[in-house]
RNA sequence: GCGUCCGUAGCUCAGCUGGAUAGAGCAACGGACUUCUAAUCCGUAGGUCAGAGGUUCGAAUCCUCUCGGACGUGCCA
């Protein structure tokens, strides 16, 4: 199904070409959401920013403009309003149909280049150590973006950049040798490993003998020491098992997991590559590659004196691997913003070497705690499971409270559903490239625009339809919903603006967008719920009221699912 | 020094690809549950969009400068 917006696009496309040919600045044509209910469903500033070119007056041209609109099933009303503005006012049997298309029919976004492989990299937390809520906004955003990308039709590859070849083995080697409590390493591996970290850091700073020998640990890591590669084997597999525990509980997951260490073989030939296509020179015994002035860039080092790689090298592997590997459309990396400079250094190099793809860094701000930057050697980390547990557990609580008759399992499942949502929600719904201070109270909100919401929206709809189907009565689709409030007819008009959403959402790598949209439909559902019944109205509305419901039910929990979040029957 | 990001209501943030009176949530205050789940709804109050210039028919949004904050800046990741 085409989407809205497209299809009055198109009607206007017609009218412009009735009255002018030659025009061909189309992408000043852009169909927009009324900033207001009193200005129709839909608006456009066409006239306005395109007068010039037909050398009329905006308000003129405007008026011509709609006069040349061709008949059609879509358009009711048409006004020109202020300096040229045009309001678009859509009639009500089409908007009707669309929202019940919505349920039926897939929305089109063919219209777009969907072509080739997009590979997402985010998460790829650092492993052997504990994941703590520093990694949440790499994770759960790069989890949207891959869902809304894949809703509109690309294929998507997900892939976890693990750090698994850091210099953090060959401090955790040292201090395994030196300091491992074997009980609470069987215990909890990852949690003892992380002990060993902080505590490595804590002497080293007495002592920098440290350092050194975890150096002289790693460099044997890498050139293939027996004993030294066992136990990295051994740190890699547990904490993988204990990350892959957490992405469980928070229902993210990878397609590929090619962390560091896999493309430590492919190295070489990168460099070797770079050289040849004169991308970098030597200079003081590095491998330095330059830009132009106009890039504002600093050099970037791609192999130090000593012949060892560097973050660089590693992520113009992955960038090769990708060209060499899939047909690729765009590659998208998703990190704080303190890694710009260094990936605007890769894209860079990357297109000087001719692996041609789209490159997108998404950024974000960085996360602190009491002021300070969330980071395992600070020690003021809260671990990811941690506050996952709180989630549930408070979660947990209100339902207890609310519904203390539903059986217990379901109760856990809420808790589960509801808990993680908030916690997610928190993050998608804003997305602000400023730093954030981490709030439990923010994290754990349930009420207000959050996710619990947003379940509760869904879950009273739900509700209805359960007693409906005691009644006799079901949603049929097939029926035509009328909209004898205005609220209604909001309703169905965020319906039918929903795929539009979606669709920036993906080009602009903004879940928040969603979020957003959802919150506003939920919130016009929660005004129609207070205010009309849908069951015990006149019989001929009961049919087109739970129809609304229903499909505004389905919306929100398609739009939920695209940030990753569930939804529950009850709550 | 240079560069990047940020500064919007008491707090947390949307809006930033220029459009009509700057929006939410939380907190505050006042109202709505014998009626489809009150994790809800309705209403009130709250703003020199850090400041100053500029571009434009039109600026929170684009440009310049100033102030304030965070981060980055040749051999860490």
């Amino acid at each position: 199904m085409e989407l809205v917006a497209r299809r009055i696009e198109g009607l206007f496309k017609k009218a412009v070409q009735k009255t002018e040919s030659g025009f061909n600045e189309w992408d000043k044509l852009v169909i927009q959401p009324a900033s207001s209910e009193e200005f129709g469903d839909y608006q456009t500033n066409f006239a306005l920013t395109s007068a010039r070119f037909f050398k009329k007056a905006p308000k003129v041209f405007a008026q011509e403009l709609i006069s040349s609109v061709p008949e059609n099933k879509v358009i009711e009303k048409l006004e020109v309003a202020g300096p040229g503005f045009i309001n678009i006012f859509l009639k009500n049997e089409f908007v009707s149909g669309v929202v019940a298309g919505s349920v039926s029919e897939k929305w089109g976004f063919s219209h777009k280049n969907l072509s080739g492989v997009v590979v997402i990299d985010y998460s790829s937390p650092n492993i052997a150590k504990p994941m703590h809520v520093g990694h949440l906004r790499t994770t759960i955003i790069g989890d949207s973006i891959k869902r809304i990308m894949r809703y509109v039709g690309y294929e998507v590859i997900a892939d976890n950049h693990l750090g698994d070849w850091g210099t953090q083995f060959g401090k955790l080697i040292v201090g395994y040798r030196m300091w491992l409590d074997k009980d609470s390493y069987e215990k909890d591996p990852v949690r003892e490993l992380e002990r060993i970290y902080i505590k490595f850091q804590e002497e080293s700073e007495k002592d920098n003998v440290l350092e050194e020998l975890a150096r002289g640990e790693l460099k044997k890591v890498q050139s293939g020491d027996e004993e030294n590669l066992k136990l990295w084997k051994e740190f890699v597999t547990v904490s993988v098992a204990g990350i892959k525990k957490i992405y469980s509980r928070m229902d993210v997951d990878f397609d590929t997991w090619y962390g560091e260490s896999f493309y430590h073989s492919l190295m070489p030939e990168v460099v070797e590559e770079l050289l040849k296509k004169e991308i970098v020179k030597e200079d003081e015994g590095a491998l330095v590659a330059y830009f132009d002035e106009e890039e504002n860039l600093h050099p970037c080092i791609i192999r130090k004196k000593d012949g060892a790689y560097l973050y660089a090298t590693s992520d113009l592997a992955t960038v090769k691997f990708k060209n060499d590997t899939y047909k690729m459309n765009k590659a998208v990396y998703v990190t704080d913003d303190r890694q710009q400079a260094h990936f605007r250094q890769v894209f860079s190099i990357a297109k000087k070497a001719g692996w041609d793809m789209e490159f997108a860094h998404v950024v974000f701000g960085i996360m602190s705690f009491k002021g300070v930057t969330i980071s395992t050697r600070g020690g003021n980390t809260i671990h990811l499971s941690n506050l996952l547990d709180e989630a549930e557990k408070r979660a947990y609580d209100v339902v207890n409270e609310k519904n203390p008759e539903l059986p217990e399992d379901e109760k856990r499942n809420i808790a589960k559903v509801v808990g993680i949502g908030a916690v997610k929600y928190a993050d998608l719904s804003q997305n602000r490239t400023s730093n954030i201070e981490f709030s439990w109270e923010k994290a754990l909100n349930f009420d207000g625009n959050t996710a619990p919401y947003l379940q509760y929206s869904y879950a009273r709809v739900q509700s209805v339809l359960r007693r409906a189907k005691e009644a006799g009565f079901l949603p049929d689709i097939t029926k035509e919903i009328t909209f004898e409030t205005g609220i209604e007819k909001q309703i169905a008009v965020a319906i039918v603006r929903f795929p539009e959403v979606v669709e920036k959402a993906a080009d602009y790598y903004k879940p928040n967008l969603i979020a957003e949209h959802l919150f506003d439909l939920a919130q016009k559902f929660s005004t129609f719920y207070n205010s009309c019944p849908i069951l015990k109205c006149e019989e001929d509305m009961v049919i087109s009221r739970m129809n609304l419901a229903y499909i505004t039910a389905e919306t929100i929990k398609l739009g939920l699912s695209l940030l990753g979040i569930g939804t529950v029957e009850r709550m």
